[in-house]
RNA sequence: CGGGAUGUAGCGCAGCUUGGUAGCGCGCCUGCUUUGGGAGCAGGAUGUCGGGGGUUCGAAUCCCUCCAUCCCGACCA
């Protein structure tokens, strides 16, 4: 390809309203535009990465046997009413209504037409396991899309569904899923881990994140120091403190604690430790009351761990200050467990303390120096309600609990039955009679990888993109060849030996200054670049810059395929 | 949806307080000079000042209203 005839669109200045790095350099680079808030078009340099994933990722699917198919965008509102998400789903379903004034939906997602696709097609228990597979655009109504293609309204997914007679066939299919999952990210070049995750609202038991590693991603991912276990910070198990509680030293005493609502407050303002003070969140339960949750001061509270337990509200919601009132007779800030008569839950670390810092339920007043059985009973129900901090022991046993940040581009699930059987998705068994099937489903956000490749590879140049991204692998420089017809002669030539010899290469026709050369093709992230003057055609030398790398190398132009080819492997 | 901000040339911004008919940088076009790290000089094109309404002799500027965009939070995977 050449530059006059493929525009490189590059600009020098940073948008205004693009905030993280890639969304940045995405703009910058020509990748892509903004239509409107969350919708972008995709330039041709951009469509050529994002075609480089997709091929990444179909080739491995195809590997493992997965079929590909391509469902509708537009979907009746029926199969969604059927499974119950239609209203489950809330406004993140972009609905729709036709001119007849049927309802319909632009998929979030595929598990309602795959299940519909899979009960009419499979008949047989002959015919599992199957795995489909498509590549689509989804549309999701994002409250607040942000960071360009990161978080955007309509995105590029590839998305594969199994079925399955057993579990022990869907386990299977999905540890061969796992795998080539690891392939996939291996061959995209990028540094990624898979972790433990939570499900959501998707729905099923087992499931795994895939995520890019990058101090910007805007999930946390707890690592054990001591084994390969990874998690979702929203999974990660905070496991019961090992040691027994301290013997209570000192009495219970009502303090004056004027103005001091947060814990970082009153431990301030008693010059105590966050640790020696508990943390009260008064939250709704299942049903009209309300539900206290126990934290130690400096722990935060999980919502996806706590919203598990019986009892209280999913999702999550925390009480109004007047029903706190109500409850406590306070405002949140002087809450304790002290005489509240409504439900109290304990996170596992708060049992251990002793000596502690809580609110006394009059507005101004915390007490001090409580302890458990002395002063109150321990609460019957005691559960890990936390996310797990930095130095935690890991829950396998094994070493302490580091975190990182990470973005997700993929995510696995073991569905089980959760929609077969809400649609009746059976076949035939060995026995003669109709059995619900089992199913997994596995995502590769395709258009976030892109920006997460960017975000994780990038420095004040510009992209530098893992080879099997990059939109081009060779940029071909010449200088000043608008001055030297034998210069623009042997350019031209180089470009089709590079292109015969199947090397991908962009050849910067234009007429531009050196400087301007090099930083757009720094800035759009060619990982090679050569270099041809007249200089070098003087000495039968060219010259080779990597986009990472300091300098640059002669090179004879005799080996120039071979060293190129060398540098490609 | 709550809080905060912003809409002026393709992009980045000034002008608004104190009303008088729009400017800077980048980019774009032409010419000359330059040419190994986003060149210099000269000339040129480009705006319903987000939309609508109002006040006024006169509105980018003041008032009302709608819309869009961005940030924080909540939400979501």
């Amino acid at each position: 390809m050449r530059t006059s005839q493929f525009p490189l669109n590059t600009v020098k200045e940073t948008p205004a309203d693009a905030e993280i790095t890639s969304h940045q350099l995405m703009i910058r680079a020509g990748l892509i535009r903004k239509l409107a808030a969350g919708l972008y078009t995709w330039l041709p340099l951009g469509l050529r990465v994002l075609r480089k994933v997709e091929k990444i990722t179909r080739d491995e699917m195809e590997k493992v046997g997965a079929l590909e198919v391509l469902m509708p965008a537009l979907q009746p509102a029926e199969l969604w009413q059927e499974t119950g998400r239609w209203e489950q789903y809330g406004p993140e379903l972009a609905r729709l209504k036709d001119r007849h004034d049927r309802e319909f939906c632009l998929g979030p997602t595929h598990e309602e037409i795959i299940t519909d696709l899979a009960r009419n097609e499979l008949k047989s228990y002959k015919q599992l396991p199957i795995t489909y597979y498509q590549v689509q655009t989804k549309f999701r109504d994002e409250i607040r899309p942000r960071f360009g293609v990161m978080r955007s309204r309509e995105f590029i997914m590839k998305d594969a569904y199994s079925f399955h007679l057993d579990q022990d066939s869907l386990q299977q299919t999905y540890d061969v899923l796992y795998q080539a999952y690891t392939n996939i990210f291996n061959q995209l070049g990028l540094k990624f881990r898979a972790v433990v995750a939570d499900s959501g609202s998707i729905g099923g038991a087992i499931s795994h994140e895939f995520h890019v590693l990058a101090d910007s991603g805007e999930d946390a991912i707890a690592f054990s120091t001591g084994s390969d276990y990874a998690a979702n910070v929203e999974k990660a198990e905070a496991l019961m403190p090992t040691g027994s509680r301290a013997p209570a030293t000192a009495d219970k005493q009502v303090i004056d604690t004027p103005n001091q609502h947060s814990i970082e407050d009153v431990s301030q303002f008693l010059g105590l430790s966050a640790t020696q003070c508990l943390k009260t969140l008064i939250v709704k339960g299942e049903d009209e009351g309300l539900v206290a949750l126990l934290l130690r001061g400096d722990h935060e509270l999980n919502k996806i761990k706590a919203e598990k337990i019986a009892g209280v509200a999913s999702p999550l919601e925390f009480a109004s200050e007047d029903d706190i009132q109500r409850a406590c007779n306070c405002k949140p800030g002087s809450i304790g467990p002290l005489g509240l008569t409504i439900p109290v839950i304990a996170d596992r670390s708060v049992v251990v303390m002793s000596d502690f810092v809580c609110g006394a339920n009059e507005d101004g007043k915390h007490f001090q120096g409580v302890n458990w059985e002395r002063d109150l009973p321990v609460p019957d129900c005691v559960a890990d309600i936390r996310t797990v901090v930095e130095g935690d022991p890991s829950p396998d046993g094994q070493g302490e609990i580091t975190l990182a940040r990470g973005i997700e581009v993929g995510h696995i699930f073991q569905l089980g039955s959760k929609y077969s059987e809400s649609m009746k998705a059976g076949v035939i068994n060995e026995g003669g009679k109709n059995q619900i099937m089992l199913m997994g489903c596995y995502g590769i956000g395709i258009s976030r990888v892109v920006a997460a490749a960017i975000e994780q590879n990038h420095d004040d140049k510009g992209i530098i993109w893992p080879a099997n991204l990059a939109p081009f692998q060779v940029a071909l420089c010449p200088m000043n060849m608008h001055k030297s017809e034998r210069l623009k002669v042997a350019a031209e030539q180089l470009y089709q030996d590079l292109r015969a010899a199947g090397i991908d290469v962009l050849f910067d026709d234009r007429k531009v200054r050196a400087g301007f050369m090099f930083s757009d093709m720094e800035l759009i992230g060619v990982p090679h670049c050569v270099i041809i003057g007249d200089r070098g055609l003087d000495a039968g030398t060219l010259e080779y810059k990597g986009r990472t790398g300091q300098g640059s190398e002669e090179v004879p132009f005799a080996n120039i395929i071979e060293f190129l080819q060398a540098k490609l492997v």
